[in-house]
DNA sequence: AAAACATCCGGGACAAAATCCCGGCAAATA
DNA sequence: TATTTGCCGGGATTTTGTCCCGGATGTTTT
């Protein structure tokens, strides 16, 4: 039996809104049945309309789409969350399913994926972009909405205070910024890092960086913008 | 006499694109003949479509689009174009129209707006959004186009030579490695570099390779494979 | 309980590099 | 010819990184 599954929107780029109302309104499975630009005018929607799925910006003016999340899971069970992202960071994407989503999927993304998300999604199936690196969704598998680290073989074998350090490092702080951040000595900053390196068989800083990017450490997307 | 007017579209997210695609298709005035994904495609079909405007996202997965309209101006005097950009800063409004744009539009606005710069565009008349603030508008109106410049304007203040170390610096190689690559010393190696920064206004390693990577120097989407 | 281990912290000595300031040379420009 | 601009590199100083060391603390093993 087909069913056509109501959805919500909530992003506040109204453009933005209109192409995720046009693909979707082509598939007959679903119909969007109310739009919001904000995370109060969402969840009053919500409150009217209860709709089975609600497409969540991550990014919105007056508050973060993965707090919106929390609230939407806690005050409309019933109601699953597929996440709309800028980012394929990690932390967005793990924060994102811990808060209670159901599905992630980057704006970068096809119309063909988004659906293939809303399916998902609508089926109660976790959906997860495939556009996101490899390396990215074997940490995720591996840790399942649990504690979403990175567990890259050597990665793992850094200290925890290490991998704190390193992820100060990949962000672009000096050794002498981090130690402010974390009250500690430069020198001890330094001598992290010299394990680092070392572990990682890094030599360079730039090389961190590169390997921090490429674990979803960090996000260099953001650079571009 | 009214004419239709034929529309490229410059975006890297299909989503996005299909919205702008739905609104532009509701207007008979105008008529999207293609889409394009990434700089170095939109201008290929620049070539094969000379259409009448063309919308450049401001973010592109492979160059700046700031830089894309210098190009498109510069290789396609005929074609207007319209930035549609996720930022009200003044820094890009006011590059956006030094590059040769003719419009400005944020993502954040409605459909009509969109329809209305368009318009604007068409007849030649410059467009901007009236949802960017009045305070960056003014501003705009002070100092216009001079002292509004940031980043290609200081970029292009560097001399062939100190581009060509900046780009092998934001590769990731130290000073002495440009130094080799060049047949040059270390020494030279670090004054390029320290009139670099000076004139970018850049105070770290890092900073350096940010500022490439915005202007499409470097790819750091190679990283995350 | 004692020993072994891991983690975090930071110093000392040294090496590497960045920084600031200097001037020379060649080519283009006025 | 005189001036400017780009390119090159040295010298002196400061900052930063590297390598090796030991102490303090907490945990695990024997």
């Amino acid at each position: 039996m087909v069913e056509t599954k109501s959805i919500l929107i909530i992003d506040d780029h109204p453009l933005f809104r209109e192409g995720l109302k046009t693909i979707i309104g082509r598939d007959p499975r679903f119909k969007v049945i109310g739009e919001a630009g904000t995370g109060r005018e969402g969840l009053q929607m919500l409150k009217k309309l209860k709709p089975d799925l609600t497409l969540v910006d991550i990014s919105l003016p007056d508050q973060n789409g993965i707090q919106l999340t929390r609230e939407i899971r806690r005050l409309f069970p019933e109601t699953r969350v597929l996440i709309v992202s800028m980012h394929s960071k990690i932390d967005y994407i793990a924060e994102a399913f811990q808060a209670g989503a159901t599905g992630y999927v980057v704006k970068e993304s096809a119309a063909k994926r988004l659906l293939q998300g809303l399916e998902s999604v609508a089926n109660g199936n976790y959906f997860l972009d495939s556009s996101v690196s490899h390396a990215v969704v074997e940490n995720l598998m591996k840790f399942p909405l649990k504690e979403a680290k990175i567990t890259d073989a050597d990665y793992a074998t850094l200290t925890p205070r290490e991998q704190e350090v390193m992820r100060l490092l990949a962000e672009g702080l000096s050794s002498k910024e981090v130690a402010e951040k974390l009250f500690i000595s430069p020198k001890t900053v330094e001598n992290h890092r010299a394990n680092i390196m070392n572990k990682l068989d890094l030599h360079s800083a730039i090389e961190l960086i590169r390997y921090a990017a490429k674990l979803g450490l960090i996000d260099v997307d953001l650079w571009k913008e």
